[in-house]
DNA sequence: AATAAATAATTGAAAAATAAACAATTAGCC
DNA sequence: GGCTAATTGTTTATTTTTCAATTATTTATT
């Protein structure tokens, strides 16, 4: 459905309004599919973020700072997210021995059991939107993509 | 810059991965500078929105569901968004006269000329990413964008 | 060594999002 | 008319986010 029937607009948009419209609506209809993935786990989709850049370190912990600049949204408030994953014991904390200024977070069994038991699921959706598209269009989106948001 | 080297990955990610990844974090960026555009008129890109909507009504009352179904983000609580716009008289609410469990919004003068104000810079907004993609490119990543997130 | 500057993370208060319960009104049906 | 169900919005409580300020530690400077 073109971006101009879902918002129901009347004049002709600009194609860089409607570029822009396009790539909120989008994520949006993507990350609402994904919070119902993970809606049965009591993972946000956030919090689903954090534990796969641990997952990505192999067993090495993590700084917060390093977390921080890998996560797609940079305003997130990272103590609070790894709080919420300690509490539910899927992270542990501890003072970095090298520099105490530093916290080391380290993801769990628990943790990787819950990643390892989502993978699937994830990949699923990520499946559900890539097979409207060819491979060489997923490519050219991705390109599109890297392109448009630079600044 | 490459969405492999922004989360800084060390294994090879599937297209399907990559494209949601570049989904997010372009969307991210895009909405991180409208941000910073409204924020000194105290103003959250979903208010702006639903002004938005309203001005698109050409005068004409609008009801909350009409606004609700109009949004880029359908689970944002209306009620309290148009709450914070009749506040700075920025809008109306009045009972509908034929159905009065309905309330129509109407966007003030004084909302208009926001957006009046608004208006220039937004443009610019969508030019400063728009310029990086050529008209061509443009309305090829609308067309698959649209095709990616059909369900 | 003392002080200043930079870095890393936490905290508190305010704002926003989310979900569930609630109230009012309308509409359909017998 | 009177009963039931559906619609429309508001309210309340909870959780999350956001923003600015603060603490603790390390590094650099005098």
């Amino acid at each position: 459905m073109k971006i101009e029937e879902i918002i129901k607009s009347t004049k002709t948009l600009s194609v860089a309004k409607r570029t822009v419209l396009n790539v909120f609506y989008t994520q949006n209809i993507v990350s609402e599919k994904f919070a119902e993935i993970l809606k049965p786990y009591d993972l946000s989709g956030e919090q689903y973020n954090v534990l796969r850049i641990l997952r990505g370190q192999n067993g090495n912990p993590t700084n917060m700072c390093v977390i921080q600049e890998r996560m797609l949204a940079k305003t997130s408030n990272t103590t609070r997210l790894v709080d919420k994953l300690l509490l539910k014991n899927l992270v542990t904390r501890e003072v970095c021995a090298e520099n105490r200024r530093k916290m080391e977070i380290t993801i769990t069994q628990k943790g990787l059991d819950l990643l390892a038991e989502l993978d699937p699921k994830v990949e699923n959706h990520e499946h559900l939107f890539a097979q409207n598209l060819s491979q060489d269009e997923l490519e050219q989106l991705n390109n599109l993509l890297e392109k448009f948001r630079t600044i």
